[in-house]
DNA sequence: TATGAATGAGGATTCATTCAT
DNA sequence: GATGAATGAATCCTCATTCAT
């Protein structure tokens, strides 16, 4: 479950709803308080500042995300199954977490910049690890040699950029058939001859 | 030429830097008039609020680049070639334009709903404009059929993604290098047999 | 009494003070938080905006002020001791004070139009409620039949420019004495023969 | 004629018109300018500064007005016919020269001290010249023995009154009757018997 | 621990005034 | 003289943060 009942999640609950909605500057930390249904100093007395807020959730947002991902990248099967729950999972947390992953995609601009490197990181050490599966996967003859590090960006960035597009627009589709049709291009790209 | 030299040229490469590095909302109209080298009233003769100005960059920014794109693609040659050049040149506005680039990026969240929408119908003109030709590729035997959509947001996902890694983060490469990469695999996954 | 001690009392006080003495656009929101002893924010908290502030500056002074004058309207006795009594009265306000009455002359200007009709309705009422009492009186024989609109509107008018006078010269002078100069010739126009 | 045609002329008028709608502070000189139909700088060609500017519209403004009450005053004829005279030529003015009424009544309070002490001088020997008037004309047997300060006063209170009711509301009369209905009870008030 | 009244630093915007052309 | 682009002082208002209750 992504969010439990104490006060914290509350606030966290309410500030990703407003930052979702309006943006990270444009809320106020009164509102955040009143939307979570509790008063404005109680806020902090569970964030120091508006930033750590902001801080707090992209941690607790990415590290949702991020655990997701490697828990399905180190499992058993093919490569090509991998992909396909990976994007499978990515398209189903843009659905049901609208509001966390727009302020993942949008709002990780408002943080200090020890933070954003920490984010950076994060990603980075994703492609890395994309990248030396598909490395992986070349040599147990699963896929051709590509670019690897290249083709971990594509797939990641396919993925990002899709969901963006779930974020922002009205586009719609149904999770299992965006990334079923994301994986097939990519496989098509990368599978041997 | 993307600069001349008149003041108001001169106002928008300062704002161009400053929402590039410290973000809209982190720079005062104050800084961006002294980058400038005009006073603070100067700025309000251009445009008439902050916000304005952050509109005219954006149409300024993705005319320039959206021009490009389409001329490309109106051009002669075959898809792989239009997909190398579109590429390579998305590239080199990345790294010519970082500042562009990151305002569009980053700070398109900061704008009026009525622009917002401007900006994604844009996009999604482009992304039309590209499933088509994927289309009509298909249908003289240049590639296989896919579902055109999903892969036209793959290509311009891929390049945008690959885009933002060069505008936050230090990876580097060469433009033609990045861009061989991408029409690679995307080729692979496109191309008949 | 006029002024309660509460906050939101201090900063009607103030702001009437320095109205009066410097005008709305000379006086700045500053200066009446540091004349009240509270912060800037403070005055935000209990008036949205500095207009919202003269806004209702000029309901509570007016409605004091027009409370004063229906309460002895509708009172026994006739019709020349209730002119005296209004004159006195009208006169108290104006030396007991001297800030209110300068807004109420002076800033009604800077008000925005539904205010303004509000207002000039208000004075309208007064005048079409003495017009009829004038009215009646010459039915009932106390005075003789004359423009009734004119005579209200001189009454009213001589007690607003008198007290003009006061509020803005050093003329000064008993109420009492004023009060029975101006209805001396007054009545000396309005009664019977 | 009150207008010439030259272009400070054009400049005064403009203002008049433009501080007469909107006041004196929520006019800019940029608009008198553009209402006068010459540059913003030409403004400073003629005035040194805004202030001045509303400086010499009230003097010329209030020169035209009180040389009018004097012509009349020490013109032959009866006090009663005087003051009818007087009565009509104040409405008439504020009939015909709305926007300078305006700017005469209600902007009088953004001037600077020097200013105000001159105009309070000038209405206050235009009183005096009132009260030496009735003054005489009581000894002369025309009217019967009043307070003579408060009855000037109360002369022109009730025309300044009638007249703002002219500037600021709809309410409208014949100069004629409206000069006739005050002059009647006033003078009911003041004469013998 | 929870609250929200109070604060004031900070920033967008306006506009009277200047001065080079 | 006439002009209007350029200027920056001045001011309204916001909102993150504190702290007494």
């Amino acid at each position: 479950m992504l969010w439990s009942t104490d006060k914290r999640s509350q606030i966290l609950q309410a500030a990703f709803k407003l930052f979702a909605q309006k943006g990270f500057f444009h809320t106020t930390v009164e509102e955040v308080a009143q939307e979570a249904g509790v008063g404005k100093g109680t806020v902090y007395g569970y964030f120091a500042s508006k930033q750590e807020m902001l801080h707090q959730m992209l941690c607790f947002a990415t590290d949702y995300y991020f655990d997701k991902f490697y828990e399905v990248m180190e499992g058993n099967g093919g490569l090509r199954e991998k992909l396909e729950t990976i994007a499978r999972e990515h398209f189903r947390f843009f659905n049901r977490h609208k509001d966390v992953a727009r302020v993942i995609l949008f709002e990780h601009r408002h943080i200090t910049d020890d933070l954003g490197d920490w984010l950076i990181q994060k990603e980075q050490r994703r492609i890395n690890f994309l990248e030396e599966t598909l490395r992986q996967a070349a040599e147990a003859g699963e896929i051709r040699p590509v670019d690897y590090q290249v083709a971990a960006r594509m797939i990641t960035g396919s993925l990002w950029n899709v969901g963006m597009e779930l974020a922002i627009s009205s586009f719609q589709g149904s999770e299992r058939q965006m990334a079923g049709g994301i994986v097939d291009v990519i496989w098509s790209g990368l599978k041997k001859e």
